[in-house]
DNA sequence: GCTTGCCAGACTTTCGAATGCAGGTGGTTT
DNA sequence: AAACCACCTGCATTCGAAAGTCTGGCAAGC
């Protein structure tokens, strides 16, 4: 048995830890990936850099261009509308799958991850912003739960990539929306439990299009 | 200045081999893939191929677990009807989108593509199934007509995973429903040169629908 | 003064070989 | 005979170094 208790390949613990590097901003947007530096920063292979590179490329978090190298993907108001669109088709209709499926499990687990969002939202709230990646993941986590009776595996890992897409602007941003995002959370698990589909796309329609507007205002973005 | 023509890396143009290979059937689904084989197969080396397999691997074309190597991902009924109720909701979105936004441009991309795959059905009709693959470039480059004017480059690379994901359904079915396909083909056109959302919502609909139905009259799938 | 061609350095791409894991085989013990 | 353990083999994984490509600067020519 390996010593390593995850069972994980080297491979696999860097891709989330330079996945998040490039999501809760620690990697800029535009920023130079050369791999000599990647190497010491990561303890990894040119090889396996280019393995994880690759991979985050294909799913738009980082640039890749012909023989020059890798650079984290850039930022502009174009991409994150589109990001902010497809975010709400695709979390729209399994939203409304969802309603329609989802079973006492379900509704178990959609008060568990809100219970712990809300808790983290009055942290926050307090002024405390120590924890914001804690808190993105518990937002993560609660928007997930409520799609998760949608039935369809490809759709919640579709939606998962753009919504990480999606979340790397909300940190760029380093919004904070609280009251407004609390009180926007609370009432679309009271709609999800009363399996209000119009209620519920209209709230998910304004969550969404509110941290766009938020994020824009706060870090105004230049297109390119 | 480079012998290759291309200015392509030798990388890229294996990766559009192997996933062409995957998607026409020349791999066929839970075949094992051995990094040695590949290696001989198709003349790179071991870390290339698996950059190459990390990334068919996030597109879901490729299966790969821990430490047990790749193989080309499994096949289900459960999964066509996943990957066609997504191509369907990204299409559909899409296309409205088009209508809406559509120049002349545009509408001359979309007769340029119908003429060349009607001509393609025309082919195939007439029993001569040997040019398979451009037929089905055909219909691939006349639905990604269709969505062109949508203004969203992620909403038209996201749709275009699973367009590809769908083909390899297609493929592995072997199914030509020329007459009908055709005759919904024309139709779309027309509706798109109209401008009628509504019924290019419906025909796009009964099209995948239809689609998926013959392929699985034709090639059963178990779950799983 | 401006363009053009060439050189050096830095970096990316590609490779083949060393390392290490997983599952099977055969041998030993009860 | 069944269960268990230690080895062995066939791979996947990881690495460091060789080969190839781009960038920017400098010198020579127009």
């Amino acid at each position: 048995m390996s010593i390593d208790p995850s069972n994980e390949t080297v491979a696999e613990s860097t891709y989330k830890r330079i996945r998040a590097d490039i999501i809760f901003g620690r990697l800029l947007p535009g920023r130079k990936l050369k791999l000599d530096k990647l190497k010491d920063d990561y303890a990894t292979s040119v090889s396996t850099l280019r393995e994880i590179l690759n991979r985050l490329h294909s799913e738009g978090l980082v640039a890749a261009e012909g023989q020059r190298g890798f650079e984290v993907a850039g930022i502009s108001e174009a991409d994150l509308r589109e990001t902010a669109e497809l975010r709400l088709l695709l979390e729209t209709h399994a939203l409304t799958q969802s309603f329609e499926n989802g079973d006492v499990e379900w509704e178990a687990r959609l008060v568990s991850a809100h219970y712990k969002l809300a808790r983290m939202e009055q942290v926050m709230a307090s002024g405390d912003t120590s924890q914001a990646e804690d808190w993105k993941r518990y937002d993560w986590e609660f928007h997930q739960a409520l799609i998760s009776a949608c039935g369809s595996k490809l759709l919640m890992n579709t939606h998962a990539a753009v919504f990480d897409k999606y979340l790397r602007y909300q940190m760029v941003a380093l919004s904070y929306r609280g009251d407004v995002a609390a009180e926007e959370h609370q009432q679309l698990l009271d709609a999800a439990m009363r399996r209000d589909q119009e209620t519920g796309r209209k709230l998910l329609a304004r969550h969404i299009q509110g941290g766009v507007e938020h994020a824009l205002a706060r870090r105004p973005l230049t297109d390119g």
